[in-house]
DNA sequence: GAAAATAATCTTTCAACAAGAAAAAATCTG
DNA sequence: CAGATTTTTTCTTGTTGAAAGATTATTTTC
């Protein structure tokens, strides 16, 4: 820890701070913070000489006094771009410091491992002609359907095939702005701290589902990573001895009564129709189909278990449900909350400790973009932050 | 964060280093630390003032220039004393601020709920009778079996049947030195990564079984609490469906097939003799009673199961197993592994990385004094370090 | 218009790290 | 054996950055 660690620190805070509650006065963030209110003029006018943050009048006529000022991330002060990769697109997004989406874009993605760091620089340089901002590009964040090391190295993606890729070499050849890459599930735990539903909170458990199952530890106000980086597997907790076999190799994991194709064969065992997709699967529930339903909720009971181990392991103040969890959220609930009720520990679980994701919202779309803020504003190297 | 956070930071480190590593220069723990000669020199000296550490010469001659000197946390610069409360005795233990036991007594324990803080008190007293040191009692740890919240209540033991007791006031109440209480799991865990087999890692994961089944979560170079203090109830990771039911209220628990009175009653309802008590069972088990071996075989199976969740989930170099568990390793190694072989995801898994501690060393009997230490060196409002 | 209230800044002080010189204490070399 | 060399530790000086208090700025209230 050196000299300056008090003060980027600091100064981290206070621009996530002036992030998260745009139009904060100082005053605020002393009260929020507990910093100095030196400490925090400095550093704010820091900020200000820099370009990165602006002031403005607060609209609000608060009371007596000098009024406050209020504060927000200058919007034409960075660009950051996020990419997600999924076994079948590639999601795009730009966005300011501040979070706001400036553009957006999703191309079709054949899953071929050649080429991708050019597919993907080539649709970040597309994407920021579209975003039509002047700022300069500070950080593309590289969101990855698998396990990724720590030292940026993809170990395997199950969806896609791959097998030790040095992603983040390959794509920071291939890009010109600072590239940071991360497994989805971290990604999109860290963007529901930044943009989502746990702004906020220091803690939390992060799962979704999709093609497979997986998760974020946010702990004591950062993802866990784990020794290698690869924690938060949370789609193999083995739920089930001698159970159904998984993609990972193993028996009885989460992810092979979860995730979307394993609700796909388990309906199809069960009936004659065989459901063509996840939107497929939801479409029929919706229409009553019995089978459906009855998958549905059994996958519910077996979610609410694996959740209420981790409730017992973690003592989280809330567990988040993303991904088509969410999307499936009505026909799981009503398990799930049955199963947590009389799994979890009593001392450790309340009700509403778990929620489902506002589907579409926030999270997931941003998980690129977290990976990049993240980068900006924490990775050593990044000149963003004093 | 103020402004003597950094000083703080850098006096523990150096601290623990002393203490782990006895004998060591200043340009060592330079070395390891990567703290500057500056600072190392300053914080030593005041230590050296305070009493807390001495110089002695190195007895190695090392080489040509300036032998360097040795360092060693004073002797009798300051007392411990560990408490730890188990279901039927009280085991007290007493060390210097290194962490050398000086000494030890075990009391029997009735379980009654009245009065505990006054037997902790008097017995903590006698015990430093009995230790014949000078030193002036800097911290008292008590290390329970049962979930202690973020203010030191106990929220539930089971094993004794209390419940929403403020133990920590009671027996800060009772006792003239600073008390601080903890959970008996996180405790242990604390006590291997302070005098036991996991010195120098930043994460692992502890678990051990008595009466019943409990762990520890050491994340990047701390005990993990949760929001509430009660995190590393590994006891109750769900590992079957509809399985048995365990003492928290739920059914499939790893507590329910782990905890020595479910070995118990399984081995009794398969054959003919009920073993007494745990130690019957590891006889039995050394006698080559098929019966006990084929359920320890399978008691190990379930260990595994939940390991690889736990592996899968955390990515931790190392996975303790103790108490209990560690007593019985030689008839649970061998289904552990191979489910671990079996279950724990192929990129996390490596030979190794599950590990049985000694039995009767270090961790177990030291976790009151864990605490102790945690708190005269961490703790607000704690004197000892700057 | 003066007083009170609130927000932000400026100035001074102090703690703590940083870098380099110097001192201390040994071995090596001619 | 004397001086050179090496290694470890301390001392001196400089700089950063937070803490505390006074000051300034800007409003409302009376």
């Amino acid at each position: 820890m050196d000299r300056s660690f008090l003060r980027r620190y600091h100064a981290s805070a206070i621009f996530h701070r002036i992030r998260i509650q745009p139009d904060v006065s100082q005053r605020e963030i002393i009260e929020r913070t507990g910093f100095d209110k030196s400490t925090v003029s400095s550093i704010v006018n820091e900020f200000i000489e820099q370009g990165l943050v602006e002031r403005r009048a607060k609209v609000s006529a608060s009371g007596r006094g000098r009024p406050s000022e209020g504060l927000i991330i200058a919007p034409g002060s960075g660009l950051l771009v996020g990419v997600e990769v999924e076994a079948n697109e590639l999601i795009f997004v730009a966005c300011g410091l501040d979070g706001a989406v400036l553009a957006e874009r999703v191309l079709p993605f054949d899953g071929q491992l050649a080429g991708v760091e050019t597919v993907i620089a080539h649709g970040v340089d597309d994407l920021v002609q579209m975003a039509g901002s002047e700022a300069r590009v500070l950080g593309i964040g590289v969101s990855l359907p698998g396990l990724v090391d720590m030292d940026g190295a993809l170990v395997h993606v199950p969806a896609l095939g791959w097998r030790n890729v040095d992603i983040l070499d390959r794509l920071t050849q291939a890009c010109t702005a600072p590239v940071y890459v991360g497994n989805d599930g971290q990604a999109t735990a860290m963007a529901e701290n930044m943009f989502g539903a746990c702004v906020d909170l220091e803690n939390f458990i992060y799962m979704f589902s999709g093609s497979g199952v997986g998760g974020g530890l946010f702990l004591d106000g950062t993802i866990y990573k784990g020794a290698g980086g690869l924690a938060g597997e949370l789609g193999h907790i083995k739920i089930v001895p001698q159970g159904r076999f998984c993609t990972c190799g193993a028996a009885g994991c989460l992810s092979a009564y979860l995730s979307d194709s394993a609700l796909i064969e388990e309906i199809s065992r069960l009936g004659q129709n065989r459901p063509a997709s996840f939107e497929h699967i939801i479409d029929m529930a919706g229409a009553g189909d019995p089978i459906v339903l009855n998958v549905l909720d059994h996958a519910g009971e077996v979610l609410g278990s694996a959740i209420s181990s981790l409730i017992n392991i973690f003592n989280p103040p809330l567990v988040l449900l993303g991904g088509d969890l969410a999307t499936a959220a009505p026909y799981l609930s009503g398990a799930v909350d049955k199963a947590l009720r009389r799994l979890a520990h009593p001392a450790m679980y309340k009700a509403g400790i778990v929620k489902f994701a506002e589907p579409g919202v926030g999270g997931p779309r941003l998980s690129g973009i977290a990976l990049a803020l993240d980068g900006v504003t924490h990775a050593a190297g990044s000149q963003i932050l004093p």
